[in-house]
DNA sequence: ATGAAAGCGCTAACAG
DNA sequence: CTGTTAGCGCTTTCAT
């Protein structure tokens, strides 16, 4: 069994308070009992209970990170930096995959909510209600997604959005097709809004081919259709989409970026492999699972979060040029 | 402030300790007391403080997973296996990262112990002395590594590299390199043990090309050494570095599979993607998740844990043929 | 079948 | 500065 405060007390011959606080406010005590507290702890290998701890406190040190799919590699970028942040700031993680599933979500939220001290929820699935809902219950934070009264980071999608234009128009593109991502996605409605502005402000036509799956298949899927728009662009929902876009272009003959160019958005560690390898926007998804964590401690500790929930932040995203962009035409070349 | 069982038995005119045996364990109590609890209950959306009940009952309905680097891809999958396997008995399970580091692993075990009852180790970094220590202090289940007295769930890495080595040698090749992965990887151990008796069995010979990351880095800076073999086919430790050689391949000019086969372990999402798609040794990477749950679920249930133990599952590959293998020589095509 | 009481490990008042 | 007391929310004897 492990070392209770009741242990270490009785090694060092003081009592249980002042173990707690020789090991939690230091200041507080006199430097020998603590040093002679701070021996018994040492020996014994204790570990406070944290579980006890928060059942006092109401802090329990825990926070909960919930995702919709791992298996996007979007999603373990996230994690990592949201794992990265807390364990400086020694906070422990309870992860959960909700499979894509909106109702799921709502659930593990619930079951989550009693352990934890707040939680991070990436690109929900949820309604807005629901997600209202939750953090009435419990303090949230938001990455990808804008819900009101809720403090959130978020990538700068329309500013993505004109620098991919901007390059495309640069090599002399004027027909750019946009192959956009689930029809509930935040991120998707919220990238063909700067798509169109850009696409207006530099004169270039936009054509929308519709809504896919955010993975591979769904880059399969698309691509004939946006090949049939006499597009000589394409800018796809994320990374994944495109790659399977290369795929079946690939597989038509139609090469990249000598008869289509092709854009991405998330620059996934895939798309630098990919073949040719994938210009991108890229977002720094590491980054912003810091950021949601020092968010979300910020709110715990704020004494009126109202103030904090304000300032959300919106990470920008960065053109990443490769292979896959090249001049309008073939022919248009020397 | 979320409802507890004091205000669950005051509404439905009962003790406490009535409630909690209402609540879990149903068949003690009178059908219509229950009943009035339970309604009470779902009225005030009671839900047990499980840190509370852990304190009790030393079950915290928690456990830990711990993964070097969720930025290869073969960690999310793992972790996705577990993810599901664990809602499905309702307990929640705290992530770790260790960024590869094996001290962090040894401290972020230690700081999560308290909090769970069991810990899931993927492939740890940890020497087998501090893997045998960390068991002694909490139940542990090791995914992808063996050590003795401490349960396991492996994949069967001679049996994976017996398959390689006959689709080689039955396509004609004769000469085999190896990249191996990280000196001290236990699995990269393993593999070339298969691999060394399937290629003595079948009269082919066998060249270890190294050590290097499992990365696509690593598969990159492996490339030129293995063509400098003589080899007429490739294994790699993992897809990843298969996919790093793929890339260092083609820039040089050397096509796959005419001139040289490659062959990965694994099956990522990618091998699929790459191109040439990856023929790889396919390792169930999300069932090994689901079963190490299950291992330690019956090693924590278990009133003498010693006979499970012994029980380790060992998973079976599966040779999965795609593009990047051929004859051995695109001069012995006819 | 139900209630009262005790206590899991810890911290926060309150005395001293 | 330190010890004593009480209690977080829950389960589990022990009575009744």
């Amino acid at each position: 069994m492990a070392a209770t405060i009741r242990d270490v007390a009785r090694l060092a011959g003081v009592s249980p308070s002042t173990v707690s606080r020789a090991l939690s406010m230091p200041g507080v005590v006199n430097a020998t009992t603590r040093a002679r507290v701070q021996a018994a702890a040492d020996r014994l290998g204790y570990e406070p209970n944290r579980a006890a701890r928060g059942l006092i406190t109401g802090r329990t040190g825990n926070i909960g990170l919930v995702v919709p799919d791992l298996a996007n590699p979007f999603f373990p970028s996230v994690v990592k930096g949201v794992q990265a942040r807390a364990r400086a700031s020694d906070v422990a993680v309870f992860l959960a995959d909700t499979d894509e599933d909106a109702r799921a979500e709502a659930g593990l939220v619930r079951a989550l909510a009693k352990q934890v001290d707040g939680m991070i929820l990436c690109s929900p699935r949820a309604s807005q209600e629901d997600l209202a809902a939750i953090a009435q219950e419990t303090t949230v934070v938001l990455v990808n997604r804008l819900v009101e009264g809720i403090a959130a980071v978020t990538f700068d999608n329309e500013g993505g959005m004109r620098q991919a234009v901007a390059h495309l128009v640069a090599l002399g593109h004027r027909k750019i097709a946009w192959v956009g991502g689930p029809q509930t996605s935040w991120s998707s409605a919220h990238r063909i809004l700067g798509l169109t502005a850009a696409a207006r402000d530099s004169g270039a036509e936009l054509i929308e081919v519709g809504h896919f799956a955010p993975t591979y298949d769904g880059g399969m899927a698309a691509a004939d259709q946006a090949v049939a728009t006499g597009a000589t662009a394409v800018v796809t929902y994320n990374d994944l989409v495109a790659i399977g876009l290369l795929a079946r272009l690939h597989a038509r003959g139609i090469s990249v970026p000598d008869d289509l160019s092709v854009v991405g958005v998330d620059d996934i560690a895939m798309s630098r492999m990919s073949r040719p390898a994938l210009t991108t926007v890229r977002l720094p998804k590491q980054r912003a699972g810091e950021i949601a964590v020092e968010l979300l401690l910020a709110v715990l500790d704020a004494p009126d979060p109202d103030t904090i929930v304000g300032s959300r932040g919106s990470l920008p995203g960065e053109l990443i040029v490769r292979d896959s962009t090249g001049v309008a035409h073939r022919q248009a070349r020397p």
